[in-house]
DNA sequence: CAGTATTCTTGCAGTGAGTGCAAGTTGCAG
DNA sequence: CTGCAACTTGCACTCACTGCAAGAATACTG
């Protein structure tokens, strides 16, 4: 689903279109040359845009190497989980959560398994990417100290921020792993398994 | 031990005070101006020093703000762990390993907690700080995989990492919170306590 | 369809981060 | 004092990134 949805706007479409046109250059050059010495000039007119279009998508070299963009929750996933449900036990519900958020992540496959592949050969790389994985922890903090009021903790936000952002990265992962197979929630509960093992080790 | 011992060497304590000074250069000047109103040029001729100098003890002006060096455990905490103790019970000795880096992490407590503070006002140093973590990580899965081959775990390597980053940035947050009260490690069985409460919710 | 509003692209000019190099300075050992 | 090694500095350079204003493409309205 991600990957589809064609807007029948045309700007719309063409705006889409350039941004991944400037993600598939930026991946192949830096691929066969390396980070550095590959220019946002050259991505861009690889890309058939002026350098100063390339700005108006990405924040960086960076993020058009990686095709960053911004990820949310559907709105009632969200209301759900402030209003202190579904289930009620916060373990249960970070899951529920998380798998919200895994659901928008990955609107390419392809280009964020090679995203994958070039942050192995360069380590800024990342470093950006939990950058931008920190953006989305501080989205799900945000909702955590929403619930709150509804239904209150012993646990700090910190800290269930983090165990949030280290299912999603480990959901993530674990979904590499296996080839991409299935959509990545659905190896969330093989993360929470693995936390729990170390745990109760 | 960390914000004190004074090297005898005339040029071991020069290289000391330079960079101690512009840290507090870069902190103090970001503090009344922004992070984007100063100029890693203003940072170092406050601190008497050319802008190529600064660029010899700091890869960027971020890193300067946050006064971020290269910390790591002591040999035999390391070995130790290698060899697949101090106890033997992995969730422990990660506990035990955490412990000896937090010892290295604060050589400075005022400059630390001023770049606890800067980072609220300019997200970017979050960023970078999580960055730097995210080394110390890495390091410490380079153990982790060394210890493996001594004695085996069914969690993964990703996993383990990952509770390990959790439970020292959660260490120092909590000793943040209690207004710097004895060293950083001591509030170690306090992050594990919430990480399980959590879990067992 | 014509005309207008809106949105997007682009060139230009500029700032400032960060780097390699080579020459000078400073501390150190014999 | 002399030669050595480490460190600092200026210089020249590349390139990421930004604001601005003009122009092009697209959408909207009657």
């Amino acid at each position: 689903m991600p990957t589809s949805a064609p807007p029948s706007n045309a700007r719309e479409r063409q705006k889409r279109e350039r941004r991944l046109a400037l993600i598939e250059a930026a991946q192949r050059l830096v691929g066969e040359r390396g980070l550095d010495d590959v220019t946002v000039e050259e991505i861009s007119s690889a890309a058939g845009l002026s350098t100063r279009t390339f700005f108006n998508y990405f924040d960086s070299k960076d993020d058009a190497v990686l095709g960053i963009q911004e990820i949310g929750v559907d709105a009632e996933v969200r209301a759900q989980f402030v209003s202190g449900g579904p289930t009620g036990r916060l373990m249960s519900d970070l899951e529920a959560l998380v798998a919200g958020f895994l659901d928008h992540a990955a609107p390419n496959i392809e280009q964020g398994e090679r995203a994958m592949r070039l942050m192995i050969a360069e380590p800024r790389l990342v470093q950006r990417h939990i950058a931008w994985h920190q953006r989305v922890v501080a989205e799900l903090e945000a909702l955590l100290s929403e619930r709150r009021t509804a239904r209150p903790s012993p646990v700090d936000d910190d800290t269930i921020g983090m165990v949030a952002g280290l299912l999603l990265r480990a959901s993530a992962l674990a979904w590499a792993r296996s080839g991409y197979e299935g959509d990545a929630a659905a190896h969330l509960p093989e993360a929470v398994a693995q936390l729990r093992l170390l745990l109760d080790d």
